[in-house]
DNA sequence: TAGGCCATCTGGTCCT
DNA sequence: AGGACCAGATGGCCTA
């Protein structure tokens, strides 16, 4: 049984109309009177007014029954029956409505697992997620077209820009999780310890990256301008001889969110099974950096000595404040 | 308890 | 006619 039995679904739609009209949709009440007759003071369906109108007919035959006695006529039998596929009908399409919102939220849930701050605990919200993600591709492409390394602090802020609060802190929360992993070394400069904020995220096969599941559309070529990086390889290279993830979260996961840059982004991910334990978030970057020349000025080349991407300008204060404060004025 | 978020139902509209 | 899409309404759940 997919819903609730017919009648049942009339009850619930008949609270008394103006206990429950909207609050705050004048205008939206307009539109609705242009478009729906009034009703008198219930919200009955039109289901219910067939039911309705069908009450009606029995009481006209019995009023019409010249006999005083109920008399069934034929056509009202044949009514009977379209109102059984009418109820039938709005069945069915309420399972349809209820897949496709189903798909929408899959492919909302896939948005968050490619926006810069996921959890499997503390799930943004719908909202939330499109708002952050718009600014991400924002943020993107404003340090695409900017040509060189975005500090990290500006590029928090642009993803920010317009979220709650809440949002703002589990976002900055996530760059302060993953901040721990960078130490700012005797000249104030940042040097990464341990591995890679997006590593740390999604461990993975270096071999992944070159043949990513899924929708890769970045086939290693050397003819071709770009390709795809492999971050693990390159970090685990570079960093070989640092510190362990010590503190930072460990999310073992053979699984690979493969991005790969071919004009355009392409990203997957596939969630870590580890993920969202202990209440981290992952932040990751994914800018893509290539060897080709999209490398020339962006904050993406690796250079020779594959430091990472990202230039961190951590502060001795708290990025969240700094972040925050927008908020606090 | 109020407010936010969400799932679901529902009817209207558009398209095939 | 029927399906897809959309938006409004509603009730449940959760949290501050």
């Amino acid at each position: 049984m997919l819903t609730l039995p017919f009648e049942e679904n009339d009850m619930m739609c008949e609270p008394p109309f103006g206990a429950s009209f909207p609050r705050e949709n004048i205008g939206e009440q307009r539109k609705q009177d242009i478009s729906h007759p009034a009703p008198d003071d219930t919200s009955e369906t039109k289901e219910t007014e067939d039911d309705n109108s069908e009450r009606d007919e029995d009481e006209r035959d019995a009023c019409n029954d010249e006999n005083g006695q109920h008399k069934r006529r034929g056509p009202r039998r044949k009514s009977g029956v379209r109102v059984e596929r009418v109820k039938m009908r709005r069945q069915e399409a309420n399972a349809r409505e209820r897949s496709r919102m189903h798909g929408l939220n899959d492919a909302l849930e896939s948005l968050r697992k490619v926006v810069p701050c996921y959890s499997k605990t503390q799930k943004l919200s719908k909202i939330e997620t499109l708002r952050l993600a718009k600014n991400y591709i924002w943020a993107l492409s404003e340090t695409l077209s900017a040509g060189k390394r975005p500090d990290l602090l500006s590029f928090v802020q642009t993803l920010c820009k317009g979220l709650s609060q809440p949002t703002t802190n589990l976002v900055a929360g996530c760059l302060q999780l993953n901040a721990r992993n960078f130490l700012t070394d005797h000249n104030g400069d940042v040097a990464f310890s341990g591995r890679p904020a997006y590593d740390v995220m999604y461990p993975y096969q270096s071999s992944d990256m070159g043949t990513p599941t899924g929708h890769s559309t970045g086939t290693i070529d050397s003819t071709k301008t770009f390709r795809p990086y492999n971050y693990q390889g390159a970090y685990e290279s570079y960093y070989e001889g640092a510190s362990p993830e010590g503190s930072s979260p460990h999310f073992e996961s053979p699984l690979s969110p493969a991005m790969n840059f071919n004009g355009i982004f392409s990203l997957k991910h596939e969630e870590p099974a580890e993920y969202g334990k202990n209440s981290h978030y992952g932040m990751r970057y994914c800018g893509v950096p290539t060897r080709g020349a999209l490398a020339q000025n962006s904050m993406y080349r690796m250079s020779p000595d594959n430091h990472f991407p990202y230039d961190l300008h951590l502060r001795s204060q708290s990025i969240q404040d700094e972040i925050n404060a927008p908020f606090h004025n």
